[in-house]
DNA sequence: GTTTATGATTACAA
DNA sequence: TTGTAATCATAAAC
């Protein structure tokens, strides 16, 4: 602070050489005493200047408006134009034009994919619809866990935009704030208008880093959200007992050939509540578990027999159609638990 | 706490 | 694409 006042004598001096604007008296004060009193004066008054912002708002009030009505101050007001010129020029070719965010875009567009952004979705996103259509809608813990996830992901969004409108809000009465001080300050030195909307523009800037970070914590929160509810998904979780009495019964009554058509499977997953990938995992499980240890699943297989053989009989009397879904692959009947199947289980 | 049962996932083959 | 085999992860039984 203190090299301030000097360097300010400097600047001034090289500004007033030969100014046109300048008053005589200013211009030939190079030296003799009349000369030294000006050079006083002048340094006077910019020393004021510079610690106009150490005093307090009334003393400084006082002050700029003493300041304002020097006699030198349009003199001083050209030097500062001219000082001003020379350091725009120099700061002008140091500017470069801004590339466009990349990441910014992707932030964006994560954001409107998600529904946490852009209208509402009626409280969708593409993860649980994804995980829908997945599911193929199947159980009531599924809509649980879905109505669970919209409600967090609503709140996500109810957030978002608060924060969203708070910055906004802030960076407008910011951006009011520094423009009207500018303005205010433009009468004591130099401010031009594309000044002002350099400094607007900093301001934008900054307030838009501010909101590419709340962005990008809501899409954390967004992805922390999801996997959650793509673990709970994961999470595994017993058939009911009617749902693998079910598929039992299929695979028993079908012990020659278990393998399921699409139709049957889809049969068999509307029959039990579940998907009908599950339907095929249930089948691949239940094969290679079979296979692996027919005798374990011996008494198994003869309850199921047992059961299905009841079925038909119930089927001859009473002229209906049998219980489990049909399939082309159905060989019928009650194999040996040894089945050998035409298929590749051996 | 350990074991068993079972649904899901993965790599691979046909 | 579908099925097999191995494996993982977790619920359920002990």
């Amino acid at each position: 602070m203190d090299e301030q006042p000097r360097l300010m004598h400097s600047h001034a001096g090289v500004g007033m050489a030969g100014h046109p604007g300048l008053p005589q008296h200013m211009q030939e004060g190079t030296g003799g005493a009349d000369g030294d009193g000006r050079k006083q004066d002048i340094g006077d008054i910019l020393q004021q200047i510079m610690t106009i912002t150490d005093q307090s708002l009334d003393e400084a009030q006082a002050r700029k408006h003493a300041l304002n009505c020097h006699r030198m101050k349009p003199a001083l007001f050209n030097v500062l134009c001219e000082i001003k010129e020379k350091t725009v020029l120099s700061i002008r070719g140091a500017q470069e034009e801004e590339p466009p965010d990349a990441q910014l875009m992707r932030l964006d567009n994560m954001l409107l994919a998600e529904g946490v952004s852009g209208p509402e979705k009626g409280g969708g996103s593409a993860a649980a619809a994804a995980a829908a259509a997945a599911s193929g809608g199947a159980g009531a813990d599924n809509s649980a866990e879905h109505s669970d996830y919209r409600a967090k992901l609503a709140q996500i969004r109810q957030i978002y935009h608060t924060e969203l409108e708070k910055y906004e809000q802030a960076c407008n009465e910011f951006t009011t704030h520094v423009m009207n001080l500018l303005r205010e300050q433009s009468r004591t030195r130099p401010i031009s208008p594309k000044e002002i909307e350099r400094m607007v523009a900093i301001i934008h800037r900054k307030f838009s880093s501010i909101q590419m970070q709340l962005k990008q914590s809501t899409c954390e929160a967004v992805m922390i959200l999801r996997s959650r509810f793509l673990d709970a998904r994961r999470k595994r979780r017993n058939f009911n007992k009617q749902a693998t009495e079910i598929l039992n019964e299929y695979f028993y009554s079908h012990l020659s050939n278990p393998y399921p058509s699409e139709e049957a499977k889809e049969e068999l997953a509307k029959k039990c509540s579940i998907t009908v990938s599950q339907v095929s995992n249930w089948f691949g499980n239940k094969r290679i578990r079979y296979k692996k240890n027919i005798g374990k699943f011996q008494e198994e297989a003869n309850m199921y027999a047992a059961r299905t053989a009841v079925n038909a009989t119930n089927v001859s009397s009473h002229g209906s159609q049998a219980n489990s879904p049909s399939t082309p692959n159905s060989a019928g009947g009650y194999p040996s638990p040894c089945y050998q199947s035409d298929r590749r289980i051996q």
